[in-house]
DNA sequence: GCACTATTGCACGCAAGAGTGCAAGAGTCA
DNA sequence: TGACTCTTGCACTCTTGCGTGCAATAGTGC
């Protein structure tokens, strides 16, 4: 939905001048760090322009607007937040074994949720959500969103091969994902320093063996 | 943990002059309107001051500083917060009827969370965790954190009389309470103005039906 | 009604930050 | 090397918003 690219048309259209590919990505990298870091309002160009070694006016040459620059840049993070989210659970319900596969699962679950940028994304987000409506609603379809459909397809598989007996797959998707990281995202949301590890290990099992206790099939 | 009445010391001292009361509560009134609907840095205090129908001196009058006047302001909205969070779940143990009770107590969070303004003040908080973190911490500790401790001690009390055989009860509690409300939390703090029931009832029966199969005692 | 105190409005000063213009310099491609 | 294009630095404008000073006014308590 949002546009990227915002200057050039379709990228096929001859090679890009070296020197704009390289300011492209210098900006890209300063501008996500700083977004992140402070928000919409509180990153300055300046600063943006200083991290990426460029001038603020390469900036302009490139992006018309710091809107444009924002949505841009952001479109790119919901990108790569996508792209890694159609690789999580993407195996689920091929062996026999469903606790040994879901706590797999949950694990890996976690690590790429609370490992990686995905926290200060979503902190992102949710602060200009009023701001920018569209990013919120895009990235909730196109990450979480995708990693449920995905673990409800594993689920049900295991159904199919009578080892869970599962009503509502995209509920109990759900019901999983948020067994098992619901409490430690949550947490991490307000703790912008706090330490990822720890207790989400814990919860992560426990989520799994909740879960199996109540969708086992016996 | 933060400063609340900022230049008042005791509030015991003399009864206040009534003006000061008045400005004091339309500025606070305007002031977290402003503040969740903008956030810290996009509230000026020159909206603030007209939507309080007072004149922007008088806020400096009262409090030092924008930076004092959102400590106030945040601090008292955290209280609040808290103050609903003891009446949530208080009696939950009370009969033999654990279903009928965990459901009530399923309906009664998911009003509670996202009926109100708690949505709300978790994005700003969310949103000004860099800037303010004491607020995020004090907020999670004493709003969600008592919830959970007081469902614990409800929880306990099933597994007491022998109708739930719980092992650890603070992790059920979160369990119990994430597999409720975490995913229409979670979406609601991304989705500004979706409407906020619907999937929320069918989530919270289901997650106490999930609950109860597989902490149910039998 | 009187002394007191808070509010008001308004005009400031000041700083930060978005966005522009331009001429000089440097990289790119053939 | 030459023609071309992009980058750079810098100074500049404009807007927004914080915070202040002050003299006039109005509410409060006795």
């Amino acid at each position: 939905m949002p546009d990227r690219d915002p200057k050039t048309g379709p990228d096929a259209t001859a090679a890009v001048d070296p020197r704009v590919r390289r300011s492209r990505e210098a900006i890209a990298e300063a501008a996500i760090a700083q977004f992140i870091e402070r928000g919409y309002r509180d990153a300055s160009l300046d600063d943006i322009a200083r991290l990426a070694g460029v001038a603020k006016r390469t900036i302009y040459n490139i992006y018309t607007d710091k809107e444009a620059l924002f949505r841009a840049i952001l479109g790119e993070a919901v990108d790569t937040a996508e792209r890694f989210s159609v690789e999580v659970a993407a195996t689920l319900g091929g062996t026999d074994d469903v606790e040994t596969e879901l706590t797999a699962v949950a694990r890996e679950l976690s690590r790429a949720v609370l490992g990686g940028r995905i926290v200060p994304l979503r902190r992102l987000l949710i602060s200009e959500a009023a701001r920018f409506p569209e990013f919120a609603r895009d990235y909730y379809e196109r990450a979480p969103g995708r990693v449920m459909t995905t673990l409800a397809l594993g689920l049900n598989r295991f159904d199919e091969r009578g080892l869970l007996r599962i009503d509502d797959a995209e509920m109990a998707a759900e019901q999983l994902a948020f067994l098992v990281l619901g409490a430690s995202l949550d947490r991490a949301l307000f703790e912008v320093d706090g330490p990822p590890t720890e207790a989400v290990e814990a919860r992560a099992i426990a989520g799994v063996r909740v879960f199996l206790r109540a969708y086992a099939a016996t």
